[in-house]
DNA sequence: ATGCATGAGAT
DNA sequence: TCTCATGCATA
């Protein structure tokens, strides 16, 4: 029906080839809605890196990153499958890992606990490589758009707080809580707003070609006056998302 | 809840 | 230069 937005293609396109310790989950009845506002979180500190943060916020620091877990292998699904160790068609589930997803969410509402106060907390569960995580990747976690690699890496920590939450909740224990500094004052991040109709020259591009050289990309960014790191940005993340479990052709 | 961004590790 | 896990900032 309208296509010239691609106009501009036509030049550019050869189409080349190519703890809750500190974070009691509600005591008595009172409810946290939320507890940001600070600008500090806590450190990524997973033992495994270059051990060294400058005065900044670096975060990061892919104390799940990345690997597969060497269990899996579709041939049918049995039900048997008495290998002795692994088990493994039921944590790489996608339906297990939905229905975790859910139950999660619920009985986290249910402990009054915010996304934000489980991602903090995990940090106090000391499990080896786990630190704490962010309120969007507690969110993405219930809502399934992480990957499906992602999903399952976070699945066992997320159930270890789970359950540890749930017993304190039954224990109603009180703890004089430690103090937490908070820095502050440093120089925010600013987000670029990509305009709608730029929006859409952008996933117009994307479709024919998903991954445009760094001359394409330049010369795109160019067109819609945009810099050149911003549009490789958007391309990344646009590929990222195809990615994700809930639009990922897997259930 | 989601858009744009960072950085370590893979290619 | 990309992928991947992750997060600040913002709608």
């Amino acid at each position: 029906m309208n296509h010239h937005e691609m106009d501009s293609l036509d030049m550019l396109e050869p189409l080349t080839s190519s703890g809750m310790t500190t974070l009691t989950p509600l005591s008595d009845g009172s409810a946290h809605t939320h507890l940001q506002g600070a600008s500090m979180y806590a450190p990524s500190v997973n033992g495994m890196m270059s051990g060294h943060h400058h005065l900044h916020h670096h975060h990061h620091g892919g104390p799940l990153s990345g690997h597969v877990p060497p269990t899996h292998h579709h041939s049918g699904g049995h039900p048997g499958m008495g290998m002795g160790l692994q088990h493994p068609d039921s944590d790489t589930d996608p339906r297990e890992l939905e229905a975790f997803a859910e139950r999660f969410k619920q009985r986290r509402i249910k402990l009054g606990v915010t996304q934000a106060d489980v991602g903090k907390a995990l940090a106090n569960l000391k499990l080896p490589g786990v630190g704490a995580l962010s309120q969007s990747t507690i969110c993405r976690f219930e809502s399934l758009t992480l990957s499906h690699n992602n999903m399952i890496a976070l699945k066992p920590i997320l159930q270890a707080w789970l359950e540890e939450a749930e017993a304190q909740a039954k224990n109603k224990r009180r703890d004089p809580d430690a103090p937490s500094v908070l820095p502050a004052g440093e120089k925010k991040r600013k987000r670029t707003s990509i305009a709608a109709p730029e929006k859409r020259s952008l996933e117009a591009y994307f479709a024919v070609q998903p991954r445009p050289s760094g001359e394409k990309i330049a010369a795109i960014a160019e067109k819609l006056d945009l810099k050149k790191n911003v549009v490789r940005v958007w391309f990344c993340n646009q590929r990222q998302k195809q990615k994700r479990m809930k639009f990922a052709a897997q259930h």
